[in-house]
DNA sequence: GCTATCCTGTGGTCAGACCACAGTGGTCTG
DNA sequence: CAGACCACTGTGGTCTGACCACAGGATAGC
């Protein structure tokens, strides 16, 4: 009856059901691939089809060898799969930038205006703020503060799936947002008005101003990818006649 | 050099690179495995494991014999994989149900406000509440009906991460939903309650009154989730003492 | 011309065999 | 005795070859 499915997805319902009952839990090792594939009767293939999707989706970790930290971990990185999804979708159908960038907008600004209507402990935040006004940062560091601080504040705000979902999408149009601030014509400037709109985010958190946060927070990323968008064109203009 | 990512990898990039160009898109056929698997130099196995992902991920749908219809097809179903991906880390992380709860409520006042905001076609979703009025319905037909309206509204909103993301957040916690529907002590009010406050939305939406459609969202789904948690609590009570 | 049959190609699965890798534990050497 | 060295073992990663069920198309028979 149960032979419906797949035999790899029977290897998936098992370990889901192994993780809902806490039989599995994240920092456990999985059965290796050989056992579990003796113990559900079906081939090895199989179980390592089911393990790859677990993978992809950011639930576990494999590492050749041997000793307590190889073989498949179970990790649950938030939104470790999400990336992969909105990288994908977007490559397959085009789910557009406009929608993944207006996704992130509505959580975003969710999460400023539920930051200033409680108290939140912000240091994590402040602390990278702090780190972001080191000068001698290069660009891709800078952009990981970016993204850290983003995730923070999330984080801070307390929900795991926003934080998850943004982390994910921050992720599928992070090549976007890196081709960008590289064609950026002048990145000083760019970055210095970046450091200023997030410390006004939190100076609106901190005040306990909802509407001025969330306001904040859509003007910071809704400046941010119009001027990526603008130069963008400018820099397909210039590069048009350049071969691929 | 390349040979540094595993041979799935290679597979996955391969054919995300594929969809990316242009010389895959959906609809199409994907080559054979084994063609695949000698074009790139890689065992079956690897290219397996690559499609395993991709139709997980909702971006291919595979069948066996022959013919246009079969091998494995390139679809992209908006939320295909969120469904599978938020349900698997609600399950390994413990995603509390209140964060995915909260979630979709900021995601579909968003699509409330935003509808409000423009002109929409709404042939759809009336279609579905027409339909919902059926006395005759089951309990699963209602919900299932009810969570068509919902992403309907959200496709009608046109932002397909947004929609894609809800049907993710809807099916990882359908479990919950269903358990808490057949525990209703009332059914049949909820039922009629429930009807009211989507003719409620949508009138709010037709009226162009975004904060009146936003509230009515909130309102809408805070109060089934309060119900059913709530009741929850007394079937827990109420069968503390019965065998699992 | 129509029907029944075989053929072909598809994914699905399994079994077995290697490989590279990283701890583990023993052995050898100083 | 302490240290370095090395074979052993178990892990995931991969490939190969084989078989199955399935579905459509081609063919032979009526």
């Amino acid at each position: 009856m149960a032979d419906e499915q797949r035999a790899w997805e029977t290897v998936l319902s098992h370990l889901e059901r192994s993780l809902l009952d806490g039989s599995l839990a994240p920092g456990d090792r999985l059965p290796g691939e050989r056992a579990l594939a003796a113990e559900l009767g079906v081939g090895r293939s199989s179980v390592r089809e089911a393990i790859r999707v677990l993978e992809v989706l950011g639930l576990v970790r494999t590492s050749t060898g041997s000793g307590p930290t190889s073989g498949a971990i179970i990790i649950a990185v938030p939104g470790g799969g999400m990336s992969a999804l909105m990288r994908l979708q977007l490559a397959a159908t085009g789910f557009p930038v406009a929608d993944v960038v207006e996704t992130r907008l509505v959580l975003e600004a969710h999460v400023a205006a539920h930051l200033a209507a409680s108290s939140p402990d912000l240091a994590g935040p402040v602390a990278l703020l702090d780190a972001m006004d080191d000068p001698s940062l290069t660009q891709a560091e800078f952009l990981a503060l970016d993204q850290e601080f983003h995730l923070a504040l999330a984080e801070a705000a307390g929900n795991q799936v926003v934080t998850a979902t943004m982390a994910g999408l921050r992720s599928a149009i992070e090549s976007y947002i890196t081709a960008g601030a590289l064609a950026a014509a002048d990145w000083a400037s760019t970055c210095a008005r970046l450091r200023a709109e997030h410390r006004g985010i939190l100076a609106a958190v901190g005040a306990h101003d909802a509407e001025g946060a969330r306001d904040a927070v859509v003007a910071h990323i809704t400046r941010y990818y119009d001027q990526i968008t603008i130069e963008k064109e400018h820099h397909a203009q210039a590069t048009a006649a350049e071969p691929r």
